[in-house]
RNA sequence: CGGGCAGUAGCGCAGUCUGGUAGCGCAUCAGUCUGGGGGACUGGGGGUCGUGGGUUCGAAUCCCGCCUGCCCGACCA
């Protein structure tokens, strides 16, 4: 992309309406545009984000045998009064009436539907398990939308399903889960620690929240320091094996892991000081265990080996992939803006074209920029220097590709990394190779 | 939903108390000089002052209603 032909209104200074630094950043780099209280535009750059988060959660649903499925935003009202939560929902859900005057609903969340549309499919044990997921705009009619995207009243996410035949099945399912969601967090830059959750009236242990750290987020986070820097990329488990699975689980949750409304001071005196973290963290993702409670309620069974009809034990799992945006720029950024872990950034590198029109720069920007016009944004206004370097670091793209008169007549440019601010006097081949290799 | 605050140019703000031709900085447009961290100078364009009503010779300014947004709290992915 151009700059000089992109929509990407960037801006100096902070919108008065934002107050925390993720929200502020958004909307000086041109990411979104608020258009109600809670609700956003995603421009060109932000659409991108999302685009690349929801990729990365996609692949990994995929790869531990979850489906993508597209359910629509709005849901008939009927739906929910068979699960008894139309009147237990309460005001954060919006209310619609279409013009027969049916009662319509803007979906919160998906449980009904999904589990109407399985009913409708699935027949036999034979056909167990299954786990379906989408991700698609939901709509929380919160009191108080703030945080910009990180407590909006519209929101991007990804939802899955489990079903299975037994508890020992779902337990399976939901540990799948969970080791999908560790490797989608570290694809995706950032530290997200799983910690015990409440289960609220169900009861159970099998309800785990993903925090992201940052100083700003909403709930205090305590952990064992056992659980940093574990690579699950390179973990392999075989997810078919409920054995293989049990033993990844345990060592996931065996360190203490818990929010300060779970927090058990007991249970975080035993952990060795030196290995005591605490900080604060927003919530990403949360993975939930309920049993039988929508099969039983909306009367969705299969038929069991003897004849039987046995209602499948369900798991919802929850990714907020536009709270995302919001809580990796709280994790990741500094005083000059944003820093793009790689895998999420709207675009892998800038072109800076420090003296737009001399023959030689626009030459060696040009060719630079034709071999990845999709990836690179390519900054050939006529700007100064120092505008183009704030602006780039605003944005925080992972790199920095500095074409100056001097350097680029011996076919030279600097590349600047965004994170650590080093910089490298490289040949054109040289630079371009390291930008495209990734990290 | 309780408490507080605010709507004036794309963004940040002054002007409102004490009514009298709507301003500043950034951005933008034209030009000159500049040219490696948001540069300088000159000239220009851009505003139903959130909205409806009222008071007045005259309202951004005073009065009343409404709408929208922000902050704190309770609530929440």
């Amino acid at each position: 992309m151009r700059l000089s032909r992109s929509f990407l209104p960037t801006f100096k200074e902070n919108p008065a309406e934002a107050q925390i630094v993720s929200h502020r950043l958004m909307l000086r780099s041109g990411l979104i545009r608020q258009t109600a209280s809670g609700i956003y535009a995603w421009l060109p750059a932000g659409l991108r984000i999302l685009r690349n988060i929801s990729q990365i959660v996609r692949e990994e649903q995929d790869s531990v045998g979850a489906q993508e499925v597209l359910m629509p935003t709005l849901q008939s009202a009927d739906l929910w009064k068979r699960s008894g939560r139309y009147d237990a929902y309460g005001p954060e859900m919006l209310r619609i009436q279409d013009r027969h005057k049916r009662d319509l609903l803007y979906g919160p969340t998906n449980e009904e539907m999904i589990t109407d549309i399985f009913g409708q499919i699935i027949n036999s044990y034979k056909e167990l398990p299954q786990t379906l997921y989408h991700i698609q705009w939901k709509f929380r009619d919160e009191v108080r939308p703030r945080f910009g995207v990180m407590r909006g009243r519209e929101f991007l996410m990804k939802d899955a399903y489990s079903f299975d035949l037994n508890y020992e099945a779902a337990v399976a399912s939901y540990q799948r889960m969970m080791l999908a969601y560790l490797r989608t967090f570290q694809r995706l830059g950032v530290r997200a620690v799983p910690m015990r959750a409440d289960t609220g009236p169900i009861g159970g242990e099998l309800s785990h929240e993903f925090l992201i750290l940052a100083p700003t987020g909403e709930s205090g986070v305590f952990y064992d320091a056992a659980l940093e820097g574990q690579d699950w990329l390179d973990t392999p488990v075989d997810v078919t094996d409920p054995a293989a699975l049990e033993t990844f689980y345990k060592r996931v949750t065996t360190p203490y892991a818990a929010t300060d409304e779970m927090h058990d001071t007991t249970a975080w005196e035993a952990v060795p000081e030196e290995r005591r973290r605490e900080g604060r963290g927003v919530e990403v993702g949360h993975i939930f265990h309920f049993g039988n409670k929508y099969t039983k309620a909306m009367d969705v069974s299969v038929v069991g080996a003897d004849g039987e009809r046995l209602y499948p034990e369900m798991g919802s799992y929850g990714i907020g992939v536009s709270r995302l945006v919001g809580a990796i720029i709280e994790a990741s950024h500094d005083d000059n803006g944003i820093i793009w872990p790689d895998a999420v950034a709207p675009f892998k590198a800038v072109i800076i074209n420090l003296k737009a029109g001399d023959e030689t720069c626009d030459a060696v920007c040009e060719g630079i920029y034709n071999k990845n016009t999709e990836d690179f944004l390519y900054d050939d206004t006529s700007d100064r220097a120092g505008t183009k370097f704030a602006n780039a670091d605003l944005m925080g793209h992972p790199w920095q590709i500095i074409v100056g008169p001097r350097s680029a007549k011996e076919g030279r440019v600097e590349l600047k990394r965004r994170a650590t601010g080093e910089r490298h006097d490289l040949t054109v081949d040289e630079a371009l190779s390291l930008v495209l290799a990734g990290a």
